[in-house]
DNA sequence: AATTCGTGGAA
DNA sequence: TTTCCAAGAAT
């Protein structure tokens, strides 16, 4: 085939696929409705990106929504504190890209407020790597920039059948992205490509008999599309255990537990967390409770992370609850949050876990 | 280049 | 139940 009928297909592609996002893409909240007289906001368009970063539609939905309320602007939220951003993205996972976000907002709030508008510019901001600074050149700025995220992946390995296994096969995908993408439009088109990967072209048993592209794929015309993209066997995940300490104190009524600050790199950096053994550290905790007593087991908590599964388990002080000040306070830096509103603490999920199953214990004792 | 970063939903 | 995996980035 020469060079100007490959263009020819790739032209037909892009038009099929966007004549197929008219009619049925998605409406998503961070999307402005077809034909809007205004474009997107930059400051939604990159939010929600960041947001999406290896995190499905449905579980960024109602942060996005709760993050463009409270912070309508990039900078509001570069006035934001980064204990309220850590604490609003509690639950989201992927807590670095919270300290990201922050540090982006700030650096786009010191030159006025303004995304850069070009692809080169945007990879420069912190927490965009080549996916997000691609998407919002395309969907903020109508920039044509090839975007390559996982659903692209598998659309373009399957229409062309690219059999090479991940992650060597992505210079090749690549290639084959470019080809197909539009200089008009392509905001819209990358779009589109992750609503067909979403909705048509899934991992498993894609709908080939409502895709657009179907005419044009050799992937579909090999029998077994769903085959592709080919990858590599995963590892398996190593156990881990642990033990978290759940301290209390009473005070006038009022009942408090204690929290520390993680440190701000590695898991779970920069959240609120009860103390804990130090399991993250890339063995089972060994580490000492920051109150010395009699410790028992008040239960445990089973969590998986990306590389390891982790038994944590919950240790506390029982008739221990009635703490004087200053009378066996617990070692190192921290802060008595009151149980009323741990929900407001912004504790991940695994603390969260933790922390409701303290709760229940006391409600229920063994 | 291979690891290290969460979480929850679907099949 | 287990497995897979989602609009990836940083190092």
């Amino acid at each position: 085939m020469d060079a100007s009928s490959d263009t020819a297909a790739s032209s037909r592609i892009a038009q099929d696929l966007l004549a197929w996002y008219d009619a049925h893409g998605r409406t998503l909240p961070w999307r402005v409705a077809p034909g809007a007289a205004a474009g997107p906001d930059p400051y939604r368009v990159w939010l929600s990106e960041v947001m999406l970063q290896q995190t499905t539609v449905a579980a960024v939905k109602s942060y996005f929504a709760a993050f463009t309320a409270r912070w309508p602007t990039v900078e509001a939220l570069a006035a934001a504190s980064e204990e309220d951003v850590m604490a609003a993205w509690a639950g989201l996972g992927y807590y670095a890209r919270a300290r990201n976000l922050l540090a982006c907002a700030r650096e786009v709030a010191a030159r006025g407020g303004r995304f850069p508008d070009t692809e080169e510019g945007l990879r420069a901001l912190p927490g965009l790597g080549a996916y997000t600074a691609a998407a919002v050149a395309a969907i903020a700025f109508g920039r044509r920039a090839v975007v390559v995220d996982a659903n692209v992946e598998r659309v373009v390995a399957r229409l062309f059948a690219i059999d090479t296994p991940l992650p060597a096969a992505r210079p090749l995908i690549r290639e084959g992205a470019d080809a197909v993408t539009p200089d008009e439009r392509a905001g819209d088109f990358a779009q589109a490509m992750m609503d067909l990967g979403a909705t048509i072209c899934t991992p498993r048993a894609p709908r080939c008999l409502l895709c657009p592209l179907a005419a044009s794929c050799a992937g579909r015309a090999s029998g077994e599309p769903e085959r592709l993209p080919v990858k590599a066997a995963k590892k398996a995940k190593p156990a881990r255990r642990g033990r978290a300490f759940w301290i209390e104190r009473e005070r006038g009524g009022a009942r408090d537990v204690w929290l520390v600050r993680r440190p701000g790199k590695g898991m779970l950096g920069g959240m609120r967390a009860l103390p804990d053994d130090g399991w993250s550290a890339r063995a089972d905790g060994s580490g000492d409770p920051p109150l010395a007593g009699s410790w028992e087991s008040a239960g445990r908590v089973s969590h998986v992370f990306t590389h390891f599964a982790l038994e944590l388990e919950l240790a506390v002080l029982p008739g221990e609850r009635t703490r004087a000040p200053g009378q066996g306070e617990p070692s190192g830096p921290g802060e008595w949050w009151p149980v009323d509103r741990l929900d407001e603490a912004g504790l991940p999920t695994l603390f969260a876990k933790a922390a409701r199953l303290a709760l229940a214990a006391e409600r229920e004792p063994a």
